[in-house]
DNA sequence: TGTATTTTATTTGTCGACAAGAATTTTACG
DNA sequence: CGTAAAATTCTTGTCGACAAATAAAATACA
């Protein structure tokens, strides 16, 4: 470890808190802190260069978020993926799938199209090059774009919230179903979501959504059920 | 002020988070601290007889559920009630009633039939004695229990915030509207979606939500008008 | 007297330390 | 050799203190 050993703290002030939310997070979501991994202050603190009061207040936000799970006077472990209540979850994600996109239909301005436009563009560009990690944060922040052009903080409050816990599942189970040499189905999705949005055409946005959300929901279902049939050997 | 003076800490270790978040948020939807007050974390440390450093992870959690907002190196102050999305949180409130009730009709169990009976009850109660701080609460807890028996926790959380907010909305504007001696309508509305839930019939359960949720937008939105009227006398 | 600048004061963000509670290991005893 | 009790280690929850950042007050100056 190359850190600089007799450096004063060369941070600014009350960054401490939020460099070490973000990076905790995304690693969550990555799975590089798998489910039931254990969260160790102490290690955290060392590993950040910085106190345990920062670190705790990180894990009070991400307790908040349900990203992590605080067991009193004993360690804070890394939220598991509630499997049980996975059908609540897809119906949460298919209900704000279609809510904020109607939304987006009704409320969007210029700029949210560009905006929207732009996050595509990433997209796109995630899918040409085959990178499946980017291809789904991508894919999360083209849909919180449309969302935010529905202009409704509690949905899109919700929505970032469920899209994040698909990061984990998708993570968790994906493998590689579509060639990346052709065209990819949410491509064309996304750009018919995009014109329906423009035209502020609802009941249209209302079933584009639906379908996109399906297939998503259908796509989970299959990779789970694939490795389940693997798992169980009876 | 008849404390204990030389008392060494007469609480449970761990139990100082939950003590100064449960009272801050309960004072913070009672408008006991109104919207855009300051929260000092010193007075609170003093009140609460506690360090700064509990006090200071129960603002964390109520900033994640926005109840404070926190201005960096600068006070925190109670959240502003966002008036100019009020239609956004009238949308997700009503969407909240419906999806909520109708997966209560489907997933219910009798406990949660008993649980839903018993909420009703102490609201119908609090309505008799014409107490309407409790009225507004135990309406809160009759939707909420609803909302258990669906089993989404997705649904449930936004909507115990959404019903939070309408609690200090509600509290800000209300007027006594109704005699309370008459049968107040909500008590026959409530009976008539526990009865839909009882048979399971998704689409009345759906109907009666919407128009639930529909009464209670239009007499916020009447109040609100009222106090406009008053307001502003150009 | 009004405005700009320095000084003071207040409040936050962070730190290191200590004590309580739980988990683990060690010891005692059958 | 196995089980129960005691001691130890380890992690968390809380505390008091210090320094940075901002707000307020005081001072200088035109």
């Amino acid at each position: 470890m190359v850190d600089t050993p007799s450096a004063p703290p060369e941070r600014k002030r009350g960054s401490g808190v939020r460099l070490a939310y973000e990076v905790l997070r995304d690693e969550i979501l990555d799975l590089t802190l798998p489910p039931g991994s254990p969260v160790d202050e102490v290690a955290l603190a060392e590993r950040f260069a910085m106190s345990r009061t920062p670190i705790r207040e990180a894990l009070v936000r991400l307790e908040g978020e349900g990203l992590v799970t605080t067991l009193p006077n004993r360690s804070t472990v890394v939220a598991n993926i509630d499997f049980p209540n996975l059908n609540a979850f897809f119906d949460a994600l298919t209900l704000m799938y279609r809510v904020t996109t109607r939304l987006a239909a009704e409320f969007h301005t210029p700029d949210d199209m560009q905006n929207i436009l732009a996050r595509q563009a990433v997209f796109a560009r995630a899918v040409a090059d085959g990178d499946e990690q980017r291809m789904i944060t991508c894919n999360r922040d083209f849909h919180v774009s449309i969302a935010e052009a529905g202009r409704n903080p509690y949905y899109l409050q919700l929505f970032a919230r469920l899209l994040d816990e698909g990061r984990r599942i998708l993570r968790l189970y994906y493998y590689p179903t579509f060639q990346p040499s052709l065209p990819h189905p949410y491509i064309t999705e996304h750009e018919a979501i995009i014109a329906a949005v423009a035209v502020r055409d609802v009941g249209l946005c209302d079933r584009l959504a639906k379908d996109h959300a399906d297939q998503i929901v259908r796509q989970i279902q299959d990779m789970i059920a694939r490795d389940r049939r693997q798992d169980i050997p009876l």
